[in-house]
DNA sequence: ATTTACTGGTGCAACGGTGCACTCAACCTA
DNA sequence: TAGGTTGAGTGCACCGTTGCACCAGTAAAT
């Protein structure tokens, strides 16, 4: 079987049209319109419009090796945080005139790999990578022969390599800001919830939390903390139900917190959930803070007291640095640490 | 400045290692290994794991028109409704080694359009839409063309060409669960609100609602209606904000409504919030009903009562559909209509 | 002994666009 | 008038894959 042929309009037909050679219509299209009289560039973009020539981007990859596609793998866009961010993303991508091409990892490092793998296959060189994962080992051999990549809520880790940019926001001092709120409030027995262990931001927020505890004169070793139930990669679906888990467990046991700090805003929305589960109230009863500040935080019964991402901005940044590499004007990018911000609602009060 | 070549193994390179001619190993890839002697396909298999040879996916495009990627275009994927359809689709996608290029719309025709047509100079032919707009106008020339079309959250409308295949649920009877469920908690004065007033879905969904008061013998003229303050297109972001502004509206009109349904669950979360923000109680002073079942509406307090689309099914299906359209298995697909269910939770209850 | 059929390959001309190297005419310059 | 320079535009090889058309060698059929 043969297929219809639907490619449209070359760029032979267009310089057919205006009487002037296919390099010619090159040349206008990629800015070296000074080698031809204003008449002519005239007739070649009049023949450009009314053929509705549309250059085709697989024959100019395949020729230059350029593309204006670039990556965004994400856990999944499921989770309204990472869809607001591909959004922002695809803003400033789009205003550039590139595309996105995105993928849901689901946290499996497999798939990412995989992922990264298929997008380098596809010629995309510039890929803005939210791993969190603290090794980006499987992904080095790519950006070695050549990609950039942009690790989007991942903090410079030791042994990184200079061609590789972190953005994110300070992690430690969010979660301090969230801890020192609860203490200012009186809490004393402060939980903190996450899923899996292994990624860095769930470690540096981790470290916030002891740190402002310690500040405050506690002990980090008495916190409560609660982590999931396994070491296996989990979508960011299931971490609102994880939250939901967390609280049964943590009021089953015999050291009953006041206060709990949630790794981001999903697993606060189950948590609170599980609170209501119990027939407690949140707020009241137990305060808890969310990370990322999602639309949906403010919108929840009670809203949701959170630290702030100022998602937009750092979308925009992520997009810039990368295509900044992609162009060559800037070899070496510069990674950027954002500093938080926390908003204050409904959903904690004073320790009773 | 010339960039470093960065384009990896050639088939070239393959055959060469595997003493035969690239278009042998063409053959191989290309699913006719019968074409030659077992050990030589060996021979060659071996090559390209050895090489980490991957076909470069341009070259392949622009020699045989195909490409294994498919278009989305969303209103948002901010929205989580939408953000879980796409990891859906995408999924679906790729168990079949097709990627998902994703294009947010922002329910803005025009962008919507620009999208279209620059997938189409991507070479791609397949797009699953979901726009929602009752005309596809802007759309048909390319597929007469030869786009496939999958539009998803749209029913079929009279004048649509039998190539468009429609994958949606029946938003008719979606909604006259919804209203019947509150019909039947002795409501009378029920709302319904939605933002723009265009969308085929919020159309079908009004008449669904006011099928349902005819059915318990109300007038649906008398029905209480709140369709946003303009004609303009909105992202769905807003869509919340849009539902908090209603009940505002709402109450301070002269006919309070004891129960409202919302064009979706977004919505009907920023009705909860408005309903909180009066200090009036949600389920007990005003009923609210949703449509989707996001993971957020079981999350929510109360839990949100609304009107179930089976999405993961349906995403799989709006593949299915495409995939048939572009490998010229069935050159006419069929429309699906779903039957929605509705899950009864905390955020209805009886009439005061 | 010639024709026919099959097996296991290979040769080659595209696909559409790019941009370097070139030409050719017109215009200086000494 | 020979030599140089500039301006405007063209020729062509190449990017990596594909699949039709072909071919050489062997085997079976006539």
């Amino acid at each position: 079987m043969w297929r219809k042929r639907v490619s449209g309009v070359t760029i032979y037909q267009v310089a057919q049209a205006a009487g002037v050679s296919p390099s010619t219509v090159s040349n206008l299209l990629n800015g070296r319109p000074g080698r031809m009289l204003p008449q002519t560039r005239k007739r070649v973009e009049e023949a450009i419009t009314q053929l509705g020539y549309r250059p085709n981007r697989a024959a100019r990859q395949l020729r230059t090796g350029r593309i204006q596609v670039i990556g965004l793998v994400v856990p999944s866009v499921a989770n309204p945080f990472w869809g607001t961010f591909a959004r922002h993303l695809e803003g400033a991508a789009l205003a550039e005139g590139y595309h996105v091409l995105l993928c849901n990892s689901e946290r499996d490092p497999a798939r990412e790999r995989q992922y990264v793998e298929e997008l380098w296959s596809d010629g995309i060189r510039g890929i803005v990578l939210c791993s969190s994962l603290p090794s980006l080992e499987h992904i080095m051999p790519l950006v070695h022969q050549g990609l950039s990549l942009v690790a989007f809520d991942r903090t410079a880790q030791a042994g990184d390599p200079p061609s590789l940019v972190n953005i994110s926001v300070d992690n430690v001092i969010g979660s301090q800001l969230a801890t020192r709120h609860l203490l200012e409030l009186g809490h004393e027995r402060i939980a903190f919830v996450s899923g899996s262990v292994r990624s860095v931001n769930r470690r540096e927020r981790y470290r916030g939390f002891t740190d402002a505890l310690s500040d405050a004169g506690l002990d980090p070793q008495q916190a409560i903390v609660w982590s999931g139930a396994s070491e296996e990669p989990y979508g960011d679906l299931d971490v609102a139900g994880l939250g939901r888990t967390a609280v049964r467990d943590l009021l089953a046991g015999d050291r009953r917190p006041t206060a709990i700090v949630a790794i981001n805003d999903m697993c606060a929305l189950g948590i609170s959930a599980g609170i209501r589960d119990a027939g407690l109230e949140v707020g009241r009863d137990i305060s808890v803070v969310g990370f990322d500040d999602i639309v949906l935080a403010d919108l929840a019964s009670p809203a949701l007291t959170t630290v702030r991402q100022p998602l937009a901005d750092m979308a925009a940044e992520a997009f810039a640095q990368l295509r900044e590499r992609l162009t060559g004007d800037a070899p070496v990018g510069h990674s950027m640490l954002v500093r938080p911000e926390l908003v204050v609602r409904a959903s904690t009060g004073p320790a009773r």
